[in-house]
DNA sequence: CGACTTCTTGACAGGACTCAAACTGTGTGG
DNA sequence: CCACACAGTTTGAGTCCTGTCAAGAAGTCG
């Protein structure tokens, strides 16, 4: 029996907590992860207000897809999605996985229309910006545009990143890196950074490190004979965090 | 003795023209690709009175490193630009290539700090735009603000497709679309679609696609063989551009 | 409890990398 | 203006990492 019964809340407690309740930004535990940082109390009462805090998503359903007319972005309130582009040929690419408090959807601004698939990975829900409305609100608001910006770019530099693991890490070096990245945002979230459930397939990880999934399988297996990682089946389990990094290139 | 001597004006004629005259917006021919599109008269003065037009830059001269202070980011005016992103152990990736009426620097925005490194890759010249500036002059001009967030999800759009591109293309599938990207925005910037000149190294372009050198040399010579392309060192004529089209993938 | 999907493990093959060497173009200094 | 040095490019030979194919095990869901 492994020790991994136990472990940290997953996102999706935090789900039935807060999206019951339907939480104002104000009080959304999420804050200071989330759009309304450094808004003032009037101006985000304003933003609160055009926050459409939809249904929840459950796994396998599609937010939105590029066959969706463009209307809004979303932010992730609690679970996880993931965001893929496809080719003509049925090839995909995972392009990024999203947790709580990260926007889905920013890629379709220029051009006015989504440009990528996005699912939700287990049962989740998400704040919907119209966003008409969020350029009205943002015309009279410079911090509030000032934090899109930021976020757009931060969402850039997190892309450059990746596209220097896909051209010249080896797959060890991927997968190292791919654990850390997770349990770090884990634990920007409150949650343990050691231990926590991989909501995403080895399909959609091995699609998104531009590895086999068999490959995944067989470093996952290596990792654990090895004592860097403890995994069953989702449940993972950090035991040597400095090795780890030491891996990543 | 090849055709290829008398090609279409290069970005350097370009600076030559414009950059001694160094015009303001209003006359500047990259008008309709640039920042200022859709700004009203007195905004765009604003908005050309903040503009740094600085000198040029010649191959191989830092326009900023990560370890430069961040105070701008830049619009390429003439020439061409790399990014590079890189590890401690010294690899790199080529993030990106940058043309004129195109944005550098983006992802610095969120930190306040270059996450990148550019270099000029022949001779050029850029717009300096000054952040502070920007943001203060944008929180009048929600038009501006607007026209920032579209271009910096339209580098976000880009990047999804190279991540695409570096996962899952084979590598003949990776020079195709390179060789069409680079057409097309030359293309867009009224020179010829057909015949370029290459800017940056066949190192850079394997580096950037996540190929070795050679593999892009043969690749080269092999779409040359097949009466694709005519490449005479940095001077390139493409004769197919269907057949070039249906290697994309 | 069965049908299906997902995951793991093994054997094998192939595309792209590495190493090596020759060739070409470029720029510099005498 | 030429000779030399050096960076960039091309081409060949050999190898290895990772993908592909295959089969079985484990997990999931109705």
């Amino acid at each position: 029996m492994t020790q991994l019964g136990n472990v940290t809340p997953l996102f999706q407690d935090l789900a039935k907590v807060e999206h019951e309740h339907n939480l104002a930004c104000q009080e959304c535990s999420l804050y200071r992860l989330c759009l309304p940082l450094g808004l003032h109390n009037n101006d985000l009462i304003q933003l609160d207000k055009i926050i459409k805090r939809s249904q929840s998503y459950s796994r396998g359903q599609p937010l939105f897809s590029t066959q969706t007319p463009f209307n809004s972005i979303y932010v992730v309130r609690s679970g996880s999605f993931k965001t893929t582009v496809s080719a003509v040929d049925g090839r995909e690419q995972v392009t990024g996985f999203y947790f709580p408090g990260e926007f889905v959807g920013l890629d379709a601004i220029y051009e006015q229309a989504y440009r990528s698939n996005a699912k939700a990975l287990e049962s989740s829900s998400v704040c919907e910006l119209p966003f008409d409305m969020l350029q009205e609100l943002g015309a009279n608001m410079p911090q509030l545009q000032v934090q899109m910006m930021s976020r757009l770019s931060k969402e850039l530099s997190g892309d450059k990143s990746l596209m220097f693991l896909l051209g010249k890490k080896t797959a060890e070096e991927k997968l190292a890196t791919f654990l850390l990245s997770i349990s770090r945002r884990f634990q920007d979230r409150g949650f343990s950074a050691r231990e926590f459930q991989l909501s995403m397939s080895r399909g959609d990880i091995a699609n998104h490190l531009g590895l086999a999934v068999e490959t995944v399988s067989r470093l996952f297996s290596r990792f654990q004979d090895e004592g860097l990682i403890d995994i069953h089946n989702k449940s993972i389990s950090i035991r040597d965090v400095e090795k780890l990094k030491a891996l990543c290139g």
